[in-house]
DNA sequence: GTCTATAAGGCGATAGAC
DNA sequence: GTCTATCGCCTTATAGAC
């Protein structure tokens, strides 16, 4: 049991909520010491430059969901998993947070390369674990997709990415709803798709 | 046949390379006088404000696409339609660029209401443009989609936005095709699907 | 570990000469 | 229209006291 220290504790939470909303260049060093109450070189005894900062909150921002993710294996059925992995994805709606990984993707070519090698870690984490699913839909209950397992896996990843920055942007929460029921239909079989077909209906 | 300035002209050109490149936090007005070969005060001139600058750069940038758009509609087929909307999306690749309407979105919380709408307007047009074509496809060639057309236009548009970030992240350019294939996939019937699953299909 | 103090430079923006 | 000069503030980062 390692010893932890509170203080980068709380520089890591709120570094996770500063990327969220504003991003790597958005956020200074000066508004993360105001909101965990320390001086800017306080940071910089846990976190010597701010690209080590950003590695740090990837890799806790990965962990989590990672671990988040693991957990839904423990349940068997497919559609809860899906339906739990979902509810991941929706924490984000109302928060004016995207995902982090997603946002700092964005400003690829403003982060090093070891930054950029842990988000393409997160994305693949998610397109193994999506193609996983549908390639068990697939098996399991007949399903037909519009493409192979991890083709669709890549287009739902981008789409419930990119539904949450529109969701944000639209300030309309169901934004994020088409993409979610891509993914939802996609574990169904054909009989039982009524309603989320219905569900998936956006109103303009 | 109102004069332009060519030096207005060029600040306008290099910000949209800046903003697909690095986003409004991304880069300076010192970044942008340098490209041009003009000082920050000459910027300020044509745009009193960054703001300003951000959103005649949007305007821009919608006009210029929403013009590339309208011309497809010329070609009468749908599916040289879609080939030609793809094209304008694979643009960006190699250029380590993406959608500067993409990455402003995503910076949502730094940027003022009018350019937010502006670019609301973008995210509006595409999927009017998209989902008209789908449902042309439903009506002419019986295509059945995996979801209502405005939902998954909107997917779609998500995917094509995600895809070109990823594209730039992974460095792989192939990133965007399963996104492509999407579309692709939904505007052509059945029978003829061969090639363009297999051309969906992305090697990790 | 946390602080004060400061370095060294970047930021958007403005005034006023030419 | 474009420049020089400058303002006031913010930026990341470091040195060294406590």
């Amino acid at each position: 049991m390692k010893a932890v220290s509170p203080v980068r504790e709380q520089l890591l939470e709120h570094t996770l909520v500063l990327l969220g909303t504003r991003g790597y260049n958005g956020f200074s060093y000066r508004d993360l010491a105001e909101l965990v109450g320390v001086k800017t070189s306080s940071i910089h005894y846990y976190f010597p430059t701010k690209e080590d900062l950003a590695l740090a909150a990837v890799q806790a921002y990965a962990a989590n969901i990672g671990d988040s993710i693991r957990a839904l294996d423990a349940n068997g059925a497919l559609k809860e998993q899906v339906e739990q992995y979902l509810a991941l994805w929706r924490k984000n709606l109302g928060t004016s947070r995207v995902c982090l990984c997603g946002m700092l993707a964005s400003e690829a070519n403003s982060l090093p390369q070891n930054v950029l090698n842990a988000i393409q870690n997160f994305y693949s984490m998610h397109e193994a674990w999506i193609t996983q699913r549908l390639e068990r839909a697939v098996a399991e209950k007949g399903v037909k997709l519009p493409a192979p397992p991890a083709a669709y896996a890549m287009t739902i990843l981008g789409a419930l990415q990119s539904g949450l920055v529109s969701a944000r942007l639209f300030g309309k929460p169901c934004r994020l709803d088409a993409a979610s029921a891509m993914l939802r239909s996609a574990v169904t079989p054909e009989g039982s798709k009524q309603q989320a077909t219905e569900a998936a209906a956006v109103q303009s």
